[in-house]
DNA sequence: CTAATAATGATAATCATTATCATTATCGTG
DNA sequence: CACGATAATGATAATGATTATCATTATTAG
């Protein structure tokens, strides 16, 4: 049974991820720990992005291209831009009622993850001729 | 502008996808119709499975891991398994308003998809001691 | 039948992610 | 504080899934 060891690595990969609102890559989050730690690698980002969604303090977003992480595990959901491919943040309302769900199902649900494909407020109103 | 031509090997992997009601990976898919058409590649596969889905007529399920995909496009929704990894279906009967959802969102949403994590029927009744 | 071109199979290339390993940092304990 | 155990790091090699390349084959319109 390992024991967590602190390290200024984690602190400033978890930092950056919840000091943003965008859905960065491993490879964003490493640019970014980069400018506070020049010597950062990116194997330690990779490292580090997963004990911390292994701690629940972050979220890994499955995307079909590269995986996206997101800071804040409130619940909300997440739109997929088909036209530039960025993961925005939808502030839903609850609305979706998911209890009632798994009635007739003999397993077990813990979680669930809901993603929306689209096209984002940004290259909507950009596509305005 | 180039036009579709009809490929048995293209209609092999569409076959097999809706004849089975697992998820299976691009590999499983290869496996089985190498059944069918032992000189298929993997390659072909792959292809075939890209241009089925840019035709809407399967599904690619991204999961972190390898993509799965399903021949069935009909609304329903997935659970993956956190036990055995596999990925199973869940017919719903409705219940989720989606409709609702995206009211104060100034962006256009065409879909969405909705994944479950939990533990399937197979795998809890399998634990029980 | 023939020309045009889409599709194939084989394989190399790419890209994201993970494993390896020698070195360094952290932390409880004497 | 110093020590020893071990977790974490950085650099890089390795892996695994997916895509690109390319010469050859199959399909289709005319």
């Amino acid at each position: 049974m390992s024991t967590l060891k602190s390290s200024k690595q984690r602190d400033a990969v978890l930092a950056n991820l919840q000091s943003r609102y965008d859905h960065p890559t491993a490879e964003d989050v490493f640019l970014a720990v980069r400018e506070v730690i020049p010597s950062i690698s990116l194997a330690t980002v990779y490292r580090n992005l997963k004990l911390l969604e292994g701690e629940g303090l972050i979220l890994k977003i499955p995307t079909g291209d590269s995986d996206r992480f997101d800071g804040h595990t409130h619940g909300h959901y997440h739109l997929t831009c088909l036209n530039c491919r960025r993961v925005v943040d939808l502030s839903i309302d609850t609305g979706v009622n998911l209890d009632s769900l798994p009635r007739d199902f003999d397993g077990t649900v813990t979680s669930h993850s809901l993603m929306f494909y689209g096209i984002c407020p940004d290259c909507k109103n950009s596509n305005k001729k």
